[in-house]
DNA sequence: CTGGGGAGGGGGCCC
DNA sequence: TGGGCCCCCTCCCCA
């Protein structure tokens, strides 16, 4: 599993099919009902579940990467007036791309799959028409072309050469065109199935106490609460006698063996063994400049 | 108000 | 892909 999967991002609020998260069975199941569903549709009436077109609109054969699959989507339009454009009519929801960014918004409206694309293979309106040389990377090009200082519009940052600037927007399409699962039960987004799963465990609480009945979200969190039923406290403080049930306590007690404290108050200089304590001492009024 | 313990949550990393 | 573990953090409570 890649290490940043549990990276949130949030950017959308498209909501993944539930059904397939509580069983894969469904999901099979509802791939090839909604598969049948699009043979049947004309041309015209391809679904397209949002605005910018997710994946959800393909056959599970062309259910991939668009940017692999060179797929070319037609402008939104729903199947039927009465249909929601969100896909909800399929029973499916799957997670769209990422569309939007002040900045982005601020250009004419892209179909999603185009936006898929290294924008270095887009020309612009105004190239087309004007020869205008424009940047093609999606830059805004000032000055003459020998001190000319690209900007990336999503970050404004500045490039001296085109191969640069051209390498920061295939990381910012990548970016953008990232897929996002939402949790159903709260805002949160993550970038991978796995990381939602995780989240939702959160929301769902599978792991129960037999002892008090209470539900946790993971197994070690399970575990560390039988420690307090059984009394049992294996991290043993090195510098004195005291035992905890949790890492996370003992090294918190360990701060208050150390001579120098970890967080500082700016102000006064003071030092505090907790971050949470220090956070108190400045609200209490110790720097009310910072 | 401060310091510290107890309990628990969330995300990252490793296998 | 999932489980286990780790780290960091927060909240609550009490002395």
């Amino acid at each position: 599993m890649p290490r940043s999967f549990l990276v949130k991002k949030h950017l959308t609020n498209k909501k993944p099919d539930y059904g397939v998260l509580d069983s894969q069975k469904h999901e099979v199941i509802h791939i090839e009902s909604s598969s049948s569903k699009l043979k049947i549709l004309h041309p015209h009436e391809t679904l397209f579940p949002a605005p910018f077109l997710g994946n959800s609109a393909l056959s599970p054969t062309l259910r991939m990467n668009p940017i692999s699959s060179g797929i070319c989507a037609p402008p939104p339009k729903p199947a039927h007036p009465s249909l929601p454009m969100d896909g909800t009519f399929l029973g499916i929801t799957y997670p769209l791309p990422v569309t939007s960014s002040p900045l982005r918004d601020m250009q004419p409206a892209l179909p999603m799959l185009e936006c898929a694309k290294p924008r270095s293979f887009q020309l612009s309106q105004r190239e087309l028409e004007d020869n205008v040389p424009v940047s093609p990377l999606g830059l805004s090009t000032t000055g003459n072309s020998q001190e000319r200082i690209d900007e990336c519009f999503d970050c404004q940052k500045a490039f001296l050469t085109l191969s640069s600037l051209a390498n920061q927007r295939q990381i910012h399409c990548q970016w953008q065109c990232q897929k996002y699962f939402s949790c159903k039960y709260c805002d949160k987004e993550y970038v991978s199935l796995g990381a939602l799963k995780m989240h939702i465990r959160t929301h769902t609480l599978p792991c129960v106490c037999k002892l008090c009945g209470k539900a946790f979200s993971r197994p070690w969190l399970l575990q560390g609460h039988i420690r307090t039923h059984t009394g049992e406290k294996p991290f043993s403080c090195p510098h004195c006698s005291r035992a905890f049930a949790d890492r996370s306590n003992l090294r918190a007690h360990l701060q208050t063996h150390s001579e120098i404290k970890k967080y500082q108050c700016r102000s006064c200089f003071k030092t505090f063994s907790r971050i949470s304590l220090l956070t108190k001492h400045e609200e209490a009024g110790c720097c009310p400049m910072s």
